[in-house]
RNA sequence: GAGAGUAUAGCUCAGUCGGUAGAGCACCUCCCUUUUAAGGAGGUUGUCCCGGGUCCGAGCCCCGGUGCUCUCACCA
């Protein structure tokens, strides 16, 4: 540590320690300020409708405003200068003279490097090319920084140079990232704002938020390879969970009647731009309703959310630049047999047996390898994706999955092949998972073992028994609709984002 | 996991035919008291991703590796 202090060639970082150690040793130690007050933010000083720049000129310049911030550029001119400040806020002009600050303030003033945080006392002024800025009367170096941040510059037409770019550097230093990007500052505070706009809408629905554990004996309600870990006191291995399903269902077995988490989840899978292995996932369970109460749910909860964060109810979406409208209630609902009838050309009697669909398949050509398929309702969600998903622009929702890969939701009464159960679908992108949730524990137990089969068959995603979760089932659990969204998609499609890692403020990176 | 692309100064990027590395910004010195991608004069900078190889000589060619990006696969 203390020799990569001084790493050979680092010049700039080098000058900054010197002058760090030159302010200590005259006892202007900047790391020895605990607290500055601001009278303002940078916005409010420049904001052309505030009271402060109708008063007269004396009236003016005796106000004593305070703000702080970052240096993010600075332009000297022998014995006054321009620095611009920035706090969340935006950016502020400062103007210092030599005159107005004294000798000792303006050395100060000349010495500050750009990234170094400052406090600043002073009136505002309109420069003569009328921008509004404050002239400086005190300055205080809060926090000396030691490397540049790569603000970047802008020209008249707003165009940015130097800005950090490099796309591994934004991911890896993602505190450079907001401070250089402002769209990329915009994405993620707009995700954060997705999942808060959720959580009101969903408390404002009578919702009760829990926390349930992320270390699990048995990880299910989805299906995924876990993570593994270890407690070292029980000397027990544990597993990362991989949903949120199980436990928030025990809360309704419990007496809860509606119960939700937003919650990290873990999955042991490979890295794209939409898959990263932990992500945010929000669930939700309610008694006595089924999937058609949760589908009005999502209507109102999606139109909510995206006036929240938009305005408006509607968005365009970024790839095929349609508008869509979530205020369009009922959304179009469709079957799944139905959309592979309309999208593939393969109607519903053919898909009886896995034979005959793979037979139906060859005949009209399918664009993926029949040999990996293996049950037939692992062939009719593969035939979705491939044929109906794209065309489901408009927001969707996709009923009557297979009961074979659908081992927690409710069979049709009247077609015990099918699930009550939907995915909905917004610019061709599976927005939420949801069913009337199995609450027969006899079915549930064979479900499990149906999935124990078909792991035994090499499925290592297949769904693992869960006695724990069987027994608390025999106790009793009400009807009950469920639902899972996840949010890193959901704040993706809302933002107009490409790639999951632009909606998560520390993406997974391989080690450097 | 497969293919393609990419890696050069603190940041953004050039680098021709293989001849010993450059620009803008940043930084340093000087000038400049309403500038704004401030300006003017001068100056500094590097593990050319890592390891081998070919060659008199490699940022460049060859082999191997690594990170990242994209596409595909995987992933309800």
């Amino acid at each position: 540590m203390t020799d990569d202090l001084h790493t050979h060639g680092d010049d700039l970082r080098d000058l900054r320690i010197a002058k760090l150690t030159e302010l200590r040793a005259q006892g202007n130690d900047p790391f020895a300020v605990e607290r500055y007050d601001r009278s303002h933010i940078a916005t409010q000083i420049i904001d052309g409708n505030a009271s402060h720049w109708t008063l007269p000129d004396e009236e003016r310049t005796a106000l004593v405003f305070s703000t702080a911030g970052r240096l993010t550029a600075h332009r000297s001119k022998g014995k006054a200068g321009f620095a611009d400040l920035r706090d969340e806020s935006g950016r502020v002009q400062i103007y210092v003279r030599k005159d107005d600050v004294g000798e000792a303030a303006y050395e100060i003033y000349k010495s500050l490097d750009l990234s170094d945080f400052v406090g600043v006392v002073g009136y505002p002024f309109m420069t003569h090319t009328g921008e509004p800025s404050l002239h400086v009367k005190e300055i205080t170096l809060l926090a000396k920084s030691l490397r540049t941040v790569p603000f970047g510059k802008q020209d008249d037409e707003g165009n940015t140079y130097g800005a950090l770019s490099d796309v591994e550097e934004r991911y890896r230093l993602r505190y450079l990232d907001l401070l250089s990007n402002p769209q990329a500052r915009d994405v993620l505070t707009k995700r954060s704002k997705v999942v808060s706009s959720m959580r009101r809408f969903l408390d404002g629905q009578g919702f009760l938020e829990v926390e349930t554990p992320t270390l699990q004996l048995v990880a299910g309600g989805a299906a995924a390879r876990p993570f593994l870990t270890h407690h070292n006191a029980l000397d027990h291995d544990f597993k990362l969970r991989i949903s949120l399903e199980l436990y928030l269902k025990r809360l309704i077995i419990g007496g809860y009647e509606k119960v939700y988490e937003i919650g990290r989840v873990y999955r042991n899978e490979g890295v794209s731009t939409r898959h990263n292995p932990e992500f945010t996932l929000m669930e939700l369970y309610q008694a006595y309703t089924d999937l058609d109460g949760i589908m009005e749910l999502v209507e109102a909860m999606y139109e909510s959310i995206c006036r929240d964060v938009n305005g408006v109810p509607s968005f365009v979406d970024a790839t095929t630049q349609e508008t869509i409208d979530f205020s369009q209630r009922p959304w179009r609902r469709l079957p799944m047999l139905e959309g592979i009838r309309q999208y593939a050309g393969i109607a519903p009697e053919e898909l009886t047996t896995l034979e005959a669909g793979k037979a139906a398949c060859e005949r009209i050509g399918v664009k993926f390898s029949l040999e990996r398929e293996k049950t037939l309702g692992g062939l009719i969600e593969k035939l979705h994706e491939v044929y109906t998903q794209p065309n489901l622009i408009q927001p969707t929702f996709i009923t009557d999955f297979p009961t074979e890969t659908s081992p927690l939701a409710k069979k049709r009464q009247d077609n015990s092949a099918l699930t009550r159960r939907f995915e909905v679908y917004v610019a061709a992108q599976e927005l939420g998972n949801a069913f009337s949730e199995i609450n027969d524990p006899i079915d549930q137990r064979e479900r499990f073992e149906g999935q124990m089969a078909q792991r035994e068959d090499g499925d290592e995603e297949a769904h693992p028994m869960d006695e724990d979760f069987i027994r608390a089932m025999e106790y009793g659990m009400p009807p009950t609709g469920g639902l899972g969204i996840g949010m890193d998609r959901l704040a993706m499609i809302l933002t107009g984002a490409t790639s999951i890692r632009d909606v998560i403020l520390f993406p997974l990176m391989r080690p450097e």
